[in-house]
DNA sequence: CATAACTGTTACGCTGCTAAACATTATGCT
DNA sequence: AGCATAATGTTTAGCAGCGTAACAGTTATG
């Protein structure tokens, strides 16, 4: 509050001439922003699923689509909605995510017994054949931006973002 | 590996049939993607981001125009450029932003005596004013996300989230 | 058995961003 | 000085991702 008094009516409007002072300042004060879990979430994230994204590019994945893969290899037979909702997005959303894996054949939809609304979702071969050698290309790249980490670095922010989203899923 | 065959030849097909084995399996198999960095962050900044917007929405400000204004309440006189540098976006994403916010009379842009080209981004005492009164509602968003964490916990996600995000920018 | 709730799907639109091009100004090389 | 190179702000065009709203078919619930 002092702090932004100070931006305000001191040398705020003179601006530009003392070029080493507003350079301290930027030190002192720019912190605001790096002090907010949100900003640090959002350059991190964009960081992180930049690299991702060059990772799958090759394989002609985005990010969701290996995501929904991922799912589906981790349970066959799951349903649409279900990935939708682990995924944290809308059903809708998920419709042309699944055509192009099935349009690729990794994935195939089919029709359930008990219940002729869902359609689940089921890993090919080729789906699998696909997701294997993709999902060494994630861990290398995991392995790679983890490399000045310790163990018990990753492990924390595994578990305090694990941790977060948990509280806020449950609003 | 293993798992993956199984997944494939294993009940793969069948599916859907036995629902508690399933669920089983996904308490045991889902995990591979929670063990993923990009997966967790992408999860975690989709929900913080919606909380700040949802915090953001009754000044008419987005995540990004805040972020904007904090960056030239820290550093007024600071350019353009910088600012797109920082929040990691585009120059040409930054003037629509700075448009607005200008047209709110937050900030005012000031051509800088030594370099004709740019023009230094200053508060308004009104961006001072909003800029208060909108920190405090961030700053109570982010005491109530924090509400569970200790001190320490807090503390290291930011820190790991820094460390991420220098280990990457400078590839 | 009627009403509500859920599933997959489509169409539409918004938002936020990138990419490419351009004019203006700075800087560096020779 | 002159010329190439780069940087700044800006416009325009376009795209990808996502949400909303609506729909038909199906199941659950009172």
């Amino acid at each position: 509050m002092l702090v932004l008094q100070k931006a305000c009516q001191g040398r705020g409007t003179e601006g530009g001439i003392m070029a080493d002072q507003i350079e301290d300042n930027a030190k002192l004060r720019a912190g605001q922003l790096d002090g907010f879990i949100g900003y640090n979430l959002k350059r991190a994230n964009l960081l992180v699923q930049g690299a991702t994204r060059r990772v799958l590019e090759p394989h002609d994945l985005t990010p969701s689509a290996f995501a929904t893969l991922s799912l589906v290899m981790g349970r066959p037979g799951i349903t649409q909605s279900e990935v939708a909702r682990q995924l944290g997005i809308e059903r809708s959303g998920l419709v042309a995510l699944v055509d192009k894996l099935q349009g690729r054949g990794f994935v195939k939809r089919e029709p359930v017994p008990g219940d002729r609304r869902v359609q689940a979702l089921h890993p090919t071969s080729a789906g699998c054949a696909a997701y294997d050698v993709v999902l060494r290309d994630i861990r290398d790249l995991e392995d790679r931006m983890f490399k000045d980490f310790s163990e018990q670095e990753r492990g924390a922010l595994l578990s305090i973002l694990g941790k977060l989203r948990t509280g806020l899923e449950e609003e």
